[in-house]
DNA sequence: AGATGACTGTATGACGTCATACAATATGAG
DNA sequence: CTCATATTGTATGACGTCATACAGTCATCT
């Protein structure tokens, strides 16, 4: 019975914030997935249900982008809700390529508890953490997103030029994906 | 003049920060992994050679838990790497269980490359975004992986305990600034 | 009409990581 | 010393995701 892993101060490899901005998000997904085992769903797959019962039926490539994974991905995510009962795939008259992803009754009143395992872990994540301060982090991983993305843009083209930087929005850098 | 937030339902499945956060911190991996590629190597891998490179020849549990993953998948890691001519696995004479993994000559070169490519990046981050700012992130990022590892720590017993009280006596929430 | 390009969902193989099980070694109690 | 327990690194299988390639379907432009 050993309290958990205490382990207080790493300070990782990397750079500081970084690293703990990825180690904190691994432990967002480890928590949630803890919590929603309970409903043998993981983090995803939950993600999936409440947005379609929240937004109604969806296309795939749709809820792949708000989930952020890949179109692929999604597609075998869906395939086990829709063994599961959860979900249902709808044609759509209008566009016989993509296939409408709706809830089933099942699957709605899966969600109702979602959400309650939803709202109630983001109560205790928020303990200590004022309003203003989780203002502010959202602010600055806004901000970081956009900097993030520059960046990767950016790259593929010589390694050590700029330096000098800042103010430089433009950069045609013309890149697949 | 920036169009940041034109977004107005980017608000994903989950609530807001949390999925912000793990969205940024995909984007921190991706980001570090497109400015390694040219060094042919990944986030994990670059990790590795710079802490070996700065802290010296490290037993591979210990780099598991410095780098944040298991003690199987540092083996694989350490294994490329090992074929690549970058790190060496030494025997401990003192205890013939562990390796003690160190860079080689070409690790070491390669460890002040990878060094300008952190700072780099890092500092392409940081564009406007304040030091108090950063500070501020990190203390959030710290008291939610408290809160975090509490709430993974008091799951699989019955979901619905607690809420009321915090009774986290320790917590020091000291330092701001 | 027909042709060309764009888009959706799927199949396939690959990667990185995890969980588990295991042999070798170390540590401590008797 | 001997034995039980813990720890290290590894092998194995599994999972979730990605990248790519592909067939079906739309949209558009002559």
């Amino acid at each position: 019975m050993s309290a958990l892993t205490n382990n207080e101060l790493d300070a990782p490899p990397w750079s500081r914030v970084e690293s703990t901005l990825m180690a904190t998000a691994r432990l967002i997904r480890e928590a949630f997935d803890a919590r929603l085992e309970a409903l043998d769903l993981n983090l995803t797959q939950a993600s999936l249900i409440a947005y379609v019962s929240e937004f109604g039926a969806t296309t795939q490539t749709r809820l792949a982008d708000r989930l952020g994974i890949g179109r692929a991905a999604i597609g075998t995510v869906i395939d086990r809700l829709e063994q599961r009962g959860l979900v249902e795939r709808h044609p759509n008259p209008d566009d016989r390529r993509v296939w409408l992803v709706d809830v089933t009754d099942d699957g709605r009143h899966l969600a109702t508890r979602i959400e309650l395992v939803d709202e109630q872990l983001r109560g205790e994540l928020r303990h200590g953490i004022g309003r203003e301060e989780r203002q502010a982090l959202s602010w600055v991983l806004t901000r970081l997103q956009h900097n993030l993305q520059t960046a990767i843009a950016t790259t593929s083209a010589t390694s050590t030029a700029s330096a000098g930087s800042s103010t430089d929005p433009s950069i045609p850098i013309s890149n697949r994906k």
